[in-house]
DNA sequence: CAGTGAGCGAGCTTCCGCTTGACTT
């Protein structure tokens, strides 16, 4: 028997307080929810209140005979799930799976994993609050209506599998809006003109001003002019201005600022941002990973203090406590800070090292005095013309929190550059060294990237720290979104130069529209926002979430009922559900884009079974339609007659060798010649399909027949020794094994092979 | 691994939010 059984939702948790809690204390951990609404249909009585039809799922099991088993063993049970409306909802699933007493059942909780407030929660039980409880039910309710209603509504008018949410849509939707800006965007130039001048008194050899003309001219010919009138001009100083200003450090990570961070300063995905976080966390080396809370405990602003004293001095000391800003906010935990502040490195591999030392620096860098700058502004005046010129200077005064951290931005590059200014004074002539005009032209919105996406849900309310990463992942999944890079185009742009006298015109390229790692919508992912802006505007509506989540905070307060809430939304939304499924036609996202110009076929896209698709001529006629797969980067909303007919010149046949015929397509891989019933894959950027040669195809062939033969070092029969990219390795059944270091491979035997693939990796992927 | 596009119908898919392991090669 123990005396006191405390559970937790999290087993590292439950680590560290069974620690501060001593002997009379067993903490275990429940691992998140222990039940839920259940999994086949949909868990709800709409007839009956909405009344939830709530089970133990399978690989919950476990866990909840083990909680059984505590609890009967124990005297005292004390349920310290977070305190949040989830937990409150965990705590009371545990009690009625543990069968407690609501009436006496000590539910406690704690904000941070300090001593202090574990014993301080131990001191203050209070009982679970039915309300918050009830508040989750809806929450919980009302998604599952939502998604498990709205779903099959897209399984008959769009395509099977897909998926609608409350979460999910609206994500793709920004996703689809934003892409259509783009589409929309009509690029627009001007000319910017920047100069270098020379202070003409001064001795110093750097006596140099940058500056930016206060116009931009529209054509090529009016920015030429005006560096005629440059020429012509006498420069003097006009005003300047010298202004003190501050910069203040960005407060503690949350999930969603960690994931920001670490996509711009170390380019990691959200997930496995998440996934490197949890080593971190599990190790004992962070604080819980998925926190909206910008809060440091008081145990750790005296440690960041100290830390920062002993190592910078009193005066980059400044103890700050961050309001969390962010909307629905329910601050159960901590920021994400170290859990040991004077650590500023830990160990494990690259990338937790990496993400430690983030962390480690934000958090710290939040605790820092705000560094102190000086901006200086000047302005050049002409006496031909009004414009002026403009130099921008900053002098860091005192680095502050500088010293060990600066927040990114998402702008790729900021066009200001900072640097010292020289001493001038009012009116002092100046004169130019070179003066450029260089054709700037407006970039359309950006493409949002998987961090950016998760900052814009946040600003909406929409979803929480612990699904960011899979909501993230599952609108890729359902093929929605796709997250790529794009080489990008070249493109020109005019460049006039004063020199001396003398203009000279000239010509630059630059690559415009380059994307890494960037979300794409993808076709299905347009249809499906389309179909579901029409019929569910009330859902896909970006303050959907937040008008619900301002009715489960009344039901919280105990001033709503949430059987009536769930009434008031769903009677209505049912309606517009079974009406969609009777009336709505299915959805294709079909477009008519002409006729063929010899024929006279309609030509048009959609999405078909496979994918999308383009369609000559149609199944009115007597003649069979034709059909071409639409290539990976082009969309049915976008895709014109001429690149539309284009699919349709592949496959084509080039001709026979060795008596089989080579036909030249675009697969799924890319472009390949097909010969005697195998693939030659044609080289990217290299060989064009539309143009490539009979004489060509058979050089394809005879390297790839060549390199084959290399390939394989030796042949066991069903072990085989290949030469690999990465130099030898074994192939058994479709799985590759690599040799031991130091193996000499023209030395293995048959044996040798068998032995090294029997001790080889269990973890390797199998696939 | 590189193609598919008629129609029918069985049986399947699906939400959001908590939390981490892991049936066997």
């Amino acid at each position: 028997m123990i005396e006191n059984l405390v559970i937790v939702e999290s087993p590292a948790k439950a680590k560290t307080i069974e620690k501060f809690l001593g002997k009379d204390f067993r903490v275990v951990s429940s691992f998140g929810h222990i039940r839920d609404l259940a999994k086949k249909n949909l868990g709800i009585d709409v007839e009956n209140n909405f009344n939830p039809d709530y089970e133990i799922p399978k690989e919950k099991a476990k866990v909840v005979s083990e909680l059984r088993k505590a609890a009967a063993d124990s005297n005292n049970i004390w349920i310290a799930s977070d305190e949040d409306r989830e937990g409150e909802a965990i705590a009371w699933h545990l009690a009625s799976v543990l069968k407690l007493d609501l009436a006496t059942t000590k539910r406690i909780v704690f904000h941070e994993i300090t001593k202090e407030a574990i014993s301080n929660a131990i001191e203050n039980p209070r009982l679970i609050d039915m309300n918050l409880v009830n508040s989750q039910q809806a929450r919980r309710i009302l998604d599952r209506l939502v998604g498990f209603e709205i779903s099959p509504v897209l399984w008959k008018k769009v395509q099977p599998s897909l998926s609608a949410g409350r979460v999910q849509s609206v994500a793709v939707r920004l996703l689809v809006e934003r892409e259509r800006e783009i589409i929309s965007f009509t690029t627009e130039s001007a000319f910017r003109v920047t100069a270098l001048f020379r202070i003409d008194a001064a001795s110093e050899e750097n006596a140099y001003l940058k500056a930016e003309a206060s116009k931009r001219f529209s054509g090529e010919k009016e920015a030429a002019a005006f560096l005629e009138l440059c020429n012509d001009s006498k420069y003097s100083i006009g005003s300047i201005s010298i202004k003190p200003g501050t910069r203040s450090p960005a407060p503690p990570f949350t999930t969603s600022t960690l994931q920001q961070e670490a996509y711009r300063k170390l380019s990691f995905s959200v997930a496995q941002t998440m996934a490197v976080a949890q080593k971190l966390y599990e190790a004992g080396r962070i604080t819980y990973m998925r926190t909206d809370s910008t809060n440091l405990s008081k145990l750790a602003l005296v440690k960041a203090r100290e830390m920062i004293i002993s190592e910078f001095g009193e005066k980059y000391s400044k103890t700050r406590q961050f309001q969390t800003k962010t909307k629905g906010a329910q601050e159960a935990h901590e920021a994400i800070r170290p859990a040991y502040l004077d650590n500023p490195t830990t160990t494990g591999s690259q990338n937790e090292k990496k993400l430690y030392e983030l962390i480690w620096k934000r958090t710290v860098a939040s605790q820092m005095a705000d560094a102190q700058i000086e901006k200086t502004s000047i302005s050049i005046d002409m006496n031909n013309s009004p414009v002026t010129f403009q130099a921008n200077g900053e002098v860091i005064k005192f680095d502050g929190f500088l010293r060990v951290y600066a927040e990114s931005t998402d702008q790729e590059s900021s066009e200001e550059e900072r640097y010292v200014i020289p001493p001038v004074t009012k009116g002092m002539p100046l004169s130019y060294e070179n003066i450029t005009a260089s054709q700037k032209f407006t970039t359309p919105p950006p493409r949002y990237t998987e961090a950016s996406l998760v900052k814009k849900l946040e600003e909406l309310g929409i979803g929480r720290p612990s699904t960011y990463a899979p909501t993230i992942s599952t609108i890729q999944n359902r093929g929605y979104v796709s997250r790529e890079d794009r080489p990008g185009e070249k493109r020109q742009i005019k460049i006039i130069t004063l020199l001396k006298g003398k203009l000279t015109a000239s010509v630059k390229t630059e690559i415009a529209g380059k994307e890494k790692s960037k979300l794409f919508p993808q076709d299905i992912g347009m249809i499906v926002n389309d179909f579901l802006v029409e019929n569910f505007s009330e859902i896909l509506d970006y303050h959907f979430t937040a008008e619900v989540e301002e009715q489960f905070d009344e039901i919280a307060l105990g001033n709503l009922k949430w059987t009536g809430m769930i009434e008031k939304f769903y009677s209505p939304f049912h309606k517009t559900v079974t009406n969609t499924l009777e009336k709505k036609e299915r959805k294709t996202g079909v477009r008519v884009l002409g006729n063929h110009p010899e024929t006279g076929e309609p030509i048009t896209v959609r999405m078909g079974r496979y994918g999308p698709v383009a369609q000559i001529g149609d199944s009115a006629n007597d003649e069979k339609p034709r059909f071409a797969s639409l290539s990976k980067n082009q969309l049915l909303e976008t895709i014109s007659i001429e690149e539309a007919l284009n699919l349709f010149r592949l496959p084509r046949t080039l001709g026979q060798y060795e008596e089989a015929d080579m036909i030249v397509g675009i697969g799924k891989f890319g472009p390949y010649i097909r010969h005697k019933s195998k693939f030659y894959s044609l080289k990217k950027g290299v060989d064009d399909p539309y143009a490539v040669t009979f004489e060509r195809a058979v050089e394809v062939i005879l390297e790839k027949n060549d390199s084959d033969k290399k390939k394989v070092i030796k042949d066991f029969g069903e072990i085989m020794l290949l030469n690999g990219r990465y130099g030898p390795y074994l192939a058994k059944e479709k799985l590759n094994y690599r040799l031991p270091k130091g193996t000499d491979h023209e030395k293995l035997t048959k044996e040798d092979c068998i032995n090294i693939i029997e001790n080889s990796d269990k973890t390797k992927k199998s696939s």
